[in-house]
DNA sequence: TGCGACCCCGTTTTT
DNA sequence: CGGGGTCGCA
């Protein structure tokens, strides 16, 4: 039964191509095993080559496998790897998922265990913050002093932790108002059951209770799991580690991969020890590590490496690689954040002329504000870019609105959905109107929707109020009807006419409501995919992602944490500067600790490239409309020297860099910093870390070329269209460049690409 | 009920 | 600077 560790021509097919750790990593099958994988290392082809191993070998059927990913993405790609090898036996691998899609299957199978019905809806932040924002009303809390979103993340940190209400001790409960933390813990959790709902948290939090205090359920998923496989593991929280090892602690066979330097998400209750005490919680564990890296130039991972290796209490891995040697990692230091957008856009387009093409860059931020300069040249100079993150399509608001109008048709109970949609469109059903619904609806314990109907029995409500809500009533009990004879497709289209949502964005004259109504269609035919408006319901509370198709080739700009995953060819880390990479509040807040998961940030950024990579830090930068003098980031001083080319583009060269950040002149002094802001720059820039270059290469800079050629289909004083700032006039031409007077936005030139004739 | 003037505040983000 | 929220007024 046991496979050689050393290749050998018997192979099953899955096998050819794996170092021997990597091959070690899949036939190690018994026991725990904990797969310590570098970036780019081939962690994702050595697990599915593991699942499928499992499978072949009759070791387990591929429904007595528990895959756990962290994202829908890293699910689907696993999902689909696996299926190239298996074939159609990856149909039947159902516990195939994210930790929560799991844990929502399996919770709507034991619901009543807590108290909830199986059809129970999964609230986002929307509707949990607006939850909260009551409780709190309600509590005669000073909703500015202590605010719903703080709450949130309290009660969301509890629940990462694994503690239901009762856990939540004197000194926990402190956190919030006084001491009243725990109290509306408790009661917010006793409104999601009375509007059977629970929000993410809950899912792997409900689970974990079912599990602890239900020895059958326990033993069920015991039995069923032969095997179990993580990915990740360094993300994992606590709820989510004890969850795990309930299931896996009857067999043993449980397998983690991961990698601790790549920990970044300790904000949202990843606990990096869970990973760093995997040998003690699973005694005997195999620890297995991949080191040769497969992605990135020498250079780059010795980058990377000399970064990472000024944490403390790592496990410990040697990046190594067979590539050619490459460039070195080139440090860039500007004048300012304009400058450093247009060197970048500068650099890209000389890749492209080198033949390159935009799908293989990727920008790096830390944050999202960084993202605007950068879209502000791309503009101007019409290079096609695309930004990933923000807001995403089920989380724009009237695709959160079409959602309300389906929830309240297939979840009586849903009262905040209900709440979302009375007054919208504009019906004239105000505060008022709504608080005697509410009214109505405790007096006679019934979800709003049924309330509503109640109150027009009465009457309390006169005049227009009555009447738009008599049509509202109206509509829903013929919606609710439908539902069983019209497809639900259909139906929501109907909703969408019928209740004036779609007038409602057509009498929208702004420059976004043509988006906002194609989303809509985008939406209902999404809904066409599904069997049931449950089940697409489920689909998009779970699985927020959509990711929109690559269809043309764009450069692409994200923050650091979207990237994680993913690889480039051509990499620039833009804004390593003190203050915005680390972050302020990671070096004011957070200590040791949180710088130095911002320098796990730094090594998951360098290691994103494979062929090229660029880091820039600018001596000036805008934040919030303040100009703040900046120094370079720590982590570019932490580079080690022999993998880094240095150039300065200032125009003062060298000599105005060494004053800069020898005597921390701050050169816009003279324009009147306003006091109390940004104290943390002034801060960074007196700690006096002499951050001077190694090698400083002149500014040399290269001129733009673009080729002019203006569009045959536009002329003068046409009305046109552009994506990013809606309609306007032609004001002039020259050659490819137009001078636009926005109806929004004012006078702006934009390259002819971008636009479309009204 | 609805709009506009002001005020506040500002990481990272998945599910 | 700019988005979101609140409050006060019409």
């Amino acid at each position: 039964m046991n496979q050689p560790l050393s290749p050998s021509p018997a192979d099953p097919a899955y096998l050819r191509g794996l170092n021997p750790p990597q091959r070690e990593a899949v036939l190690t099958t018994e026991g725990p095993v904990l797969v310590l994988a570098g970036a780019g290392t081939g962690k994702t082809s050595a697990l599915t080559a593991r699942l499928a191993h499992l499978v072949a070998t009759r070791r387990a059927w591929p429904s007595e496998i528990l895959a756990v990913t962290f994202t829908n993405k890293a699910a689907r790609e696993m999902r689909e790897r696996i299926g190239r090898i298996l074939g159609d036996a990856v149909e039947g691998m159902p516990w195939l998922g994210t930790f929560h899609s799991i844990a929502a299957k399996m919770l709507r199978r034991h619901a009543e265990l807590v108290g909830l019905q199986s059809n129970f809806t999964i609230l986002d932040t929307d509707d949990q913050l607006r939850l909260l924002k009551q409780l709190i009303v309600a509590a005669e809390i000073d909703e500015k002093r202590w605010t719903p979103r703080m709450l949130a993340g309290l009660i969301d940190r509890w629940k990462n932790k694994g503690w239901v209400p009762a856990d939540i001790d004197a000194a926990e409960s402190e956190a919030f108002a006084n001491g009243r933390g725990a109290e509306l813990y408790a009661a917010y959790q006793a409104r999601l059951r009375g509007v059977n709902a629970c929000d993410f948290g809950d899912l792997l939090l409900h689970m974990l209770v079912i599990l602890k205090t239900n020895r059958d359920v326990l033993e069920l998923y015991q039995q069923r799991f032969k095997y179990v496989l993580v990915d990740e593991y360094q993300d994992t929280n606590s709820s989510q580690y004890l969850w795990l090892r309930l299931i896996a602690q009857e067999r043993r066979n449980l397998c983690c991969v991961g990698d601790d330097d790549q920990s970044i998400y300790s904000w949202r209750g990843a606990q990096v020890e869970n990973i760093l005490r995997f040998e003690k919680d699973f005694p005997g564990a195999a620890i297995i590590k991949l080191e040769q890296n497969y992605r990135s130039t020498p250079h780059i991972l010795a980058a990377a490496s000399g970064v990472i290796a000024h944490n403390g209490g790592r496990l410990g891995k040697t990046l190594w690689t067979q590539e050619a040697q490459g460039d070195p990692v080139k440090v860039v230091g500007v004048w300012d954040g304009p400058e450093e957008a247009r060197r970048i856009a500068e650099e890209i387009e000389g890749h492209q002329r080198g033949g390159g093409t935009l799908d293989q860059v990727a920008i790096l931020v830390r944050a999202q504000f960084q993202t605007r300069e950068l879209e502000d040249r791309f503009i101007a100079i019409g290079m096609p870019y695309r930004i990933v993150g923000g807001f995403r399509f089920y989380e724009r608001a009237e695709i959160r609105d079409a959602l309300a109008y389906l929830r309240v048709i297939s979840q009586p109970a849903d009262d905040l959905a209900f709440e979302r949609i009375v007054n919208v469109p504009k019906r004239g059903l105000g505060d008022k109107a709504v608080a005697k619904i509410h009214m109505v609806a405790r007096a006679q314990g019934l979800p709003l929707s049924y309330a509503a109907a109640r109150l027009l029995d009465t009457d309390e409500l006169t005049g227009a109020a009555r009447k738009s809500l008599g049509n509202l009533v109206g509509d829903i009990a013929r919606w609710r009807d439908r539902l069983g004879s019209l497809g639900h497709a259909e139906l929501a289209r109907q909703m969408l006419d019928e209740s004036g949502y779609t007038a409602m964005l057509q009498a929208d004259r702004s420059a976004e409501a043509a988006g906002r109504l194609e989303n809509l269609t985008e939406l209902a035919r999404a809904m066409e995919e599904y069997e049931t408006l449950s089940a697409f319901l489920e689909h998009v509370s779970l699985v927020m992602d959509n990711d929109a198709a690559a269809d043309e080739a764009k450069v692409t700009i994200m923050t650091i944490h979207a990237a994680k995953g993913l690889e480039f060819d051509t990499v620039f880390l833009a804004g390593w500067e003190e203050g915005v990479f680390p972050s302020q509040r990671a070096v004011d807040e957070g200590g040791t600790a949180a710088v130095e998961e911002e320098r796990r940030l730094a090594y998951v950024a360098i290691t994103r490239a494979r062929r090229k990579c660029f880091i820039f830090h600018a001596a000036n930068r805008r934040i919030y409309g303040q100009w703040t003098s900046s120094i370079p980031s720590r982590f570019v001083g932490e580079l080690p020297a022999d993998h880094v080319d240095q150039e300065t583009t200032m125009s003062g060269g060298e000599s105005l860099w060494r004053a800069q950040w020898s005597e921390h002149q701050d050169p816009f002094a003279h324009l009147g910093r306003s006091e109390g802001r940004g104290p943390g720059w002034q801060r960074a820039a007196a700690t006096g870390v002499d951050l001077r270059p190694a090698r400083v290469v002149e500014a040399r800079t290269s001129p733009t070329s673009f080729a002019a050629k203006p569009r045959a289909d536009i002329a003068v004083g046409m009305r046109v269209f552009h994506t990013k700032f809606g309609y306007g006039a032609v004001a002039t031409i020259d050659g490819n460049k137009l001078d636009i007077d926005f109806e929004l936005s004012g006078r702006k030139r934009v390259l002819d690409s971008f636009i479309q004739p009204a």
